[in-house]
DNA sequence: ATGAAAGCGCTAACAT
DNA sequence: ATGTTAGCGCTTTCAT
């Protein structure tokens, strides 16, 4: 008896000698069914060779398909890149990992910062967290919205409808500036992140910091300009990676008067400075400090530790589950705001 | 008229005053609709709030979500820690971008290699790319297999169902170690990938070496020895890290008569065998020659460049991608064999 | 404990 | 170009 179509529920009851509701509940326990039953039906899926039930039907019924979307406005080679994204998917992952089938990953590409509004409003989403998706103005939110599927933001800017996992950029920026200063330090720049969209690399114009972009961007910076009581002399990264570092510290440094410190707004802007230090022959931290944020694991740094920003990364990912779990629910969980400590490590000394 | 419920294409169709029939084609476009009408839906759906066709129902009724899943055997921290895992989802990203929605993550946990059987059971996917899942005996795709998804795997064993992309681990294994034996080097060790099931780190035993496990793991491993004509003495990574790397490197060289050469298996690994070996006082090349596997960017290596066989990784996730296009479209892609080319950098020299 | 029936929202034949 | 109709495969009342 071979069937060339794939087999139904409706085969498996019938085969069974049972009703469709009733071979139903002995795959989902969801209601009464005598063992006895129970068995026949199962031993006529495993004959028929039967998966189970077809996961597009049941979503249908069910209105939710256990899918949660995590959308990056970028393209996935970049967003992956980052260790802190990293970070924030595990802890997502995990928080989740239990309620669903898992985490649909929605990039953008070189000509889109982010998936493009059809995407948004095709995917079969219960619920979306936007990992990288910070502007004042963003345009991913409006397709999900007009779906009602319930919404997480990580460090983005308050957006109605949106719940917030955010950690306190400015003022952990502002302490990481004020060590800096602390030791003496005077001439101090800044490498920050990209300014986004339009990311470009280059020393930062007046015109880029009054624009709105990207919160972060903008708070971090905030932060270091508040501790200094000044603007700084600032680089912005294309990107937040060793390379872009790289370049920034080489910028930075390889002139007449070079800056004393350098205040990164990520750690591996971070590590890229302290590599070009090097290449440029200065010592860190004897002839320059640099300080970073996030607080990645940096092996590669060894035995140096950077002094930086340590902000929760794993743990913004478990509560942004953890809302995610509550919208679902029907609750409405409170924005959080994370705390960022300051952690002192060897490459910040005083100036010599 | 305020409504509780969202509206649905009837409602739509309804306030437009055609059928549903037509307000779907003006939808999709799939149909013959009058500029006019379609306007008058399109309109009808502007005005009530109608987000577009619900992704379920369509899924349902099309029989496929668009939706395609990436299978890793770990836990994501550990499977996207991996530049060769991030390359292979960005080609695939790259290559199925415009195809749907996105990319499923599905993978496992601190117990669980890999997704969950009910989890494979419940995923809506159209096809799934296993992305290391390099098991002889691979749980995971039994249960996909049952519901006659298309699966495609990246470097594992050839299956009945899969389609595989492969690239020559034995051949490039055997380049490398080939081109460290015509330096002239004696003494060489290797450190080898994660056997897997069971990780763990320590020398490789030969129990260990007999029993099937990940085919990577015993391809590189084969090639390797086939150009040394032994057994080599070598050393089990947990992971495919620096720091294991580190680790694997102070066992090899803080001994009394340390090898001249070290194979390592992945570039991460290699990367970690050089920092051991700065931190033991020796140098690279002159000291210690040391060789990785597949050519990731290693900027904070500089101004050293490994010696490593290089693999297309990006373009792995690529063919991957079409082969997925392939296959449901319902052709039957043949097997890829990707080439991978030894590499010369500055990090192997002869032995002193 | 089991069965009958309705319907989730949509698309695709088919008819007009 | 538009409408009618049948179902995709399942879960969930509601009877029995």
């Amino acid at each position: 008896m071979a069937r060339t179509t794939r087999p139904t529920l409706t085969h498996v009851a019938a085969s069974a000698g049972v009703s469709v509701s009733t071979a139903s509940l002995a795959f989902s326990g969801a209601g009464p069914v005598s063992e006895r039953t129970r068995q026949r039906v199962l031993d006529a899926a495993a004959e028929l060779g039967y998966a189970g039930p077809d996961p597009m039907a049941r979503s249908l019924r069910q209105g939710r398909t256990g899918i949660i979307g995590v959308v990056f406005a970028e393209r996935l080679r970049h967003a992956f890149r980052d260790p802190v994204a990293i970070a924030l998917l595990d802890g997502l992952a995990e928080e989740l990992g239990p309620v669903g089938p898992g985490l649909l990953v929605l990039t953008g590409n070189d000509e889109r910062a982010g998936p493009s509004t059809e995407q948004l409003a095709a995917a079969p989403l219960d619920a979306a967290v936007f990992a990288t998706c910070d502007l004042e103005e963003e345009p991913l939110v409006e397709p999900l919205r007009v779906r009602e599927i319930p919404m997480v933001g990580i460090e983005g800017p308050r957006m109605p409808g949106v719940s917030l996992v955010d950690i306190d950029n400015i003022g952990a920026s502002r302490e990481v500036t004020e060590h800096i200063l602390s030791l003496g330090h005077k001439r101090i720049a800044a490498v920050v992140l990209p300014w986004r969209p339009g990311r470009q690399r280059g020393f930062l114009d007046r015109a880029r910091r009054d624009l709105s972009g990207s919160v972060v961007f903008a708070d971090r910076l905030r932060g270091t300009e508040e501790a200094i009581g000044a603007s700084v002399h600032a680089w912005e990264a294309a990107a937040s990676t060793v390379e872009e570092g790289r370049a920034a510290g080489r910028a930075l440094l390889d002139v007449d008067e070079p800056p004393t410190a350098i205040v990164a707004h990520s750690d591996l802007l971070a590590a890229g400075v302290i590599q070009a230090a090097h290449e440029l022959g200065l010592r860190v931290p004897e002839d320059l400090s640099v300080a970073g944020f996030d607080g990645i694991d940096t092996p590669w740094l060894d035995p140096l530790t950077l002094t930086t920003a340590v902000q929760p990364m794993v743990e913004k990912g478990r509560i942004a589950g953890r809302m995610v779990t509550d919208l679902l629910a029907g609750r409405t969980p409170e924005d959080v705001l994370l705390p960022v400590h300051l952690r002192v490590g060897g490459t910040t000394a005083p100036p010599r």
